[in-house]
DNA sequence: GCGGCGTGCGCAAACGTTTGCGCAACAGGA
DNA sequence: TCCTGTTGCGCAAACGTTTGCGCACGCCGC
C-alpha cells in the first residue's frame, strides 16, 4: 500500500505537505497540488484510518448503526431494507456503516457512549426513536454527530432527523374511510411510547376534529409489547365488542395482519364488515388475505436520505440542522371498503 | 480515556510490561499481571483499536461482511435476521460487524480486495456462496480470515463454513411426498450456480435413485433470476403442460410462494392438485394461502454460529477448519397432500 | 539598503500500541 | 570466584498521519 510518505519521497516532497495538498489546505500552490494529488491517484493511495484516527482522534470513517432488540425487523423486510438504503447512502462518500449488537446485560445507550468515547465511529445513525429519548439527549450533550430516522417529540432540539409524515398518513387515511361512510373507529396501538405512535395518533385525532361530524367515536385498543398472546387479546376485544368499530386504522402493518388474522378466526368479513388500514406496506401487506391497504414508507429511500444527512453533518459540522419530512403513499388494497348497513 | 501509559504510570511500570501482561505474553510474573488486569479493570481501559490497527495492520476490531446485489434479502427478513444473528456472534466477544455496500460500478471481489489490502477488517463473513467462488479462492490465497455462509462445491478446500443441509431436507420432502403417493416430481430451481441448488437438487436425485420406483418423473424448471415475467413465464408453462407434475419442490420460498401465485391464477387446488414444498420458511411462507410447507433453516441461528466461527478463526489463526452442517426442520402446513387422483 | 511581509515548504512531535533487543539482578553449578 | 542462564523489566523504534512552528527566499515599499 502506497503512503504519504511513498509519494513525498516520489516527488522529492515532505510528508507534511502531500498530507496538506491532499487535504487542501491553502499555502500549498496549485501546481504542487495537482502534481500531488496526480501521483496519489496513479499509486491508488489511499489513505489509512488506522493513522487518521489515531492523530487527532478523528475521522474513523465509519459511520455506526447500534441494532437494537432482537425481534427489531425480524419480523419483516424492514431492517434489511434499512441497512441496504444506509449503506448506499453512505457508501457514495466512503464511508462504511459499522454495526454493533448489544451485548448481553448491556443497554443502547452504554454501547453508545462507548462508541462516542472511543470514537469508533465517526457519527451514529439512530432508529426507533422515542417521544423522549435519552439516546438524543446524550449525544447532543456530547456533541457527536448523528442523524435519526424518526423524531422525538420536542421540536426544540436541533438536530438532524428524517422521518415519515405519520400524521398526513393517518389523516388521509381517515378522510378515505369517513367518505366511505364509516363513523366508528378504532385505533390499534402500541403501549410504547414511540414518537411515530404519537404523530399517527394526532393525525387521527386532528382529522376527525377538523370533521366535526358529532356522529364520529373511536375506540383506543393499545397492545402489550412482548406478549403476543395479550396483543392478541386485546384484538379480539376489540372485534367482539357490541359497538364494534367498522373502521380500524392499525398503528404499523403488523398489527393490521394480526386483526386481519383475528377477524377471519371470527367469521368478520374485511372489507365487508370491517375495514383495515396498516402502515408500512411490508412484504407480508401484499400477501396477506384480504390484500392489505396501508401506506409506503419507502423505507429503503429514506434510509438513503438519512445516510446522505450524516454524511454531510459529518462535512460541515456547524451547519444548521436538517430535517426531512416524507409523505407516505396510500397503497390502496383490498382490506378497506364502504361502512356496512 | 484510560491509555496504556497510564497505567503503567501508576504501577510504576513502562509501558511495555503493561502491553505485555494485557497480551498475557510469558516472563510478565502472574503477581504483577494481576495487578495490571486489575487497575485496567477499575480504569476502565480499552485499548485504543486505531492504534493496535496501526502498529501491525493487525486487530481493527471489524468483521466484515459485503453487501451483495441490492436485491439480495430485499423481500423478506433474510437479512435482518443474518445480520442480527452475526451481530450477536461477534458481540459476545467485543467484534463490531462492518457492513461494505459495493460503489456502482466495483465488483464485489474488488471490494473485498480493498479490505483486505487496507485491513479495515480483521475477517470477513461471505453469504451466497457459488460452486466456483472466486472470493473464496482470493480469500484463501490471501491468506485472509474468513468463514462462508453456504460452501462451495469442492471438498478439497479447508476452510471455515456453517451451511444448511439442502441433501437431507430434499430427501426428506421426496419422502414424504412419495409416501403421499407423488409420483410426477417437478423441481422449480435457479440459472445460477449457487452451491445450494447443487446439494438441494442432489438430494432430490439422490432419494429418487434410492427410491428406485420406475414409475417416478421428474422435470427440472429453470428460472432466470432478474427477469421476474420469464420466471412467471417458465412457471406457468410447468404448470400447463400436459404431464404437469403433481409435486413441486422449489429451491426456496420465493420460488415456492410465485407457484402458488400462478397455481391459484390457474384456478389449480393446492394441495388438491398439486403439492408444493419450498425452503428456507421465509415470513411470507406462513402468510400465503394456503400455507406453505417448507423447511426452517433458523437463520438467525446459523448466521450465529457463523459469527462465533469467525471469532474462533481470529482468536487461532492456524487451527483446523470448522464446519457445521445444519439440518433445517420441516415445517408442515397446507401446500402438501395427497397425490391426486 | 533595510525592514516587513507573503509564499512554499520542511522539521519534528504527537496519537497509543507492539515488539526486538538488551540490561541488571540474581541463582545455580563448577 | 567466575561463568552461564534465567527472570523481570525498560528503551526505543515503528506503524501513517496531522499540524504547530519556523526557516529561507523573494518581493515590495521606503
Amino acid at each position: 500500500m502506497a503512503t504519504i510518505k511513498d509519494i513525498a519521497h516520489r516527488l522529492g516532497l515532505s510528508a507534511s505537505t502531500v498530507s496538506r495538498a491532499l487535504a487542501g489546505h491553502e499555502r500549498i500552490p496549485e501546481a504542487t497540488r495537482e502534481r500531488i494529488l496526480q501521483l496519489a491517484a496513479d499509486m491508488g493511495y489511499v489513505p489509512n484510518r488506522a493513522a487518521q484516527s489515531l492523530v487527532g482522534g478523528r475521522s474513523s470513517g465509519f459511520a455506526g448503526l447500534v441494532l437494537t432488540d432482537p425481534g427489531y425487523g425480524r419480523e419483516d423486510s424492514y431492517l434489511g431494507e434499512y441497512i441496504s438504503g444506509l449503506g448506499d447512502g453512505l457508501a457514495e462518500s466512503g464511508i462504511d456503516l459499522f454495526l454493533a449488537a448489544i451485548p448481553e446485560g448491556q443497554s443502547e445507550l452504554s454501547v453508545i457512549k462507548n462508541i462516542v468515547s472511543t470514537r469508533r465511529a465517526d457519527g451514529l445513525i439512530l432508529g426507533r426513536t422515542s417521544e423522549v429519548d435519552p439516546r438524543v439527549n446524550y449525544l447532543m450533550q456530547a456533541g457527536f454527530p448523528f442523524v435519526t430516522h424518526g423524531r422525538v417529540l420536542s421540536d426544540a432540539l436541533p438536530y438532524d432527523w428524517v422521518d415519515t409524515d405519520g400524521t398526513a398518513a393517518f389523516g388521509e387515511a381517515f378522510d378515505l374511510l369517513y367518505a366511505l361512510g364509516h363513523r366508528r373507529f378504532a385505533l390499534l396501538t402500541i403501549e410504547e411510547p414511540m414518537t411515530f405512535r404519537h404523530h399517527r395518533t394526532e393525525g387521527l385525532l386532528q382529522a376527525m376534529e377538523r370533521c366535526g361530524d358529532p356522529g364520529l367515536s373511536l375506540t383506543i385498543a393499545t397492545t402489550p409489547r412482548y406478549d403476543p398472546a395479550r396483543r392478541m387479546a386485546v384484538i379480539r376485544d376489540l372485534l367482539m365488542a357490541p359497538d364494534r368499530p367498522t373502521a380500524v386504522l392499525a398503528l404499523f402493518d403488523g398489527l393490521a395482519l394480526n386483526l386481519l388474522q383475528i377477524a377471519e378466526s371470527l367469521s368478520l368479513s374485511v372489507p365487508g364488515a370491517l375495514s383495515v388500514i396498516g402502515f408500512d406496506n411490508i412484504t407480508s401487506a401484499a400477501l396477506a388475505r384480504p390484500g392489505l391497504t396501508t401506506f409506503d414508507s419507502d423505507t429503503r429511500a429514506s434510509a438513503r436520505a438519512t445516510g446522505r444527512m450524516l454524511v454531510e453533518r459529518l462535512r460541515s459540522p456547524d451547519a444548521d440542522q436538517q430535517n426531512l419530512l416524507i409523505r407516505p403513499k396510500l397503497v390502496l388494497r383490498a382490506s378497506h371498503g364502504p361502512a356496512p348497513g
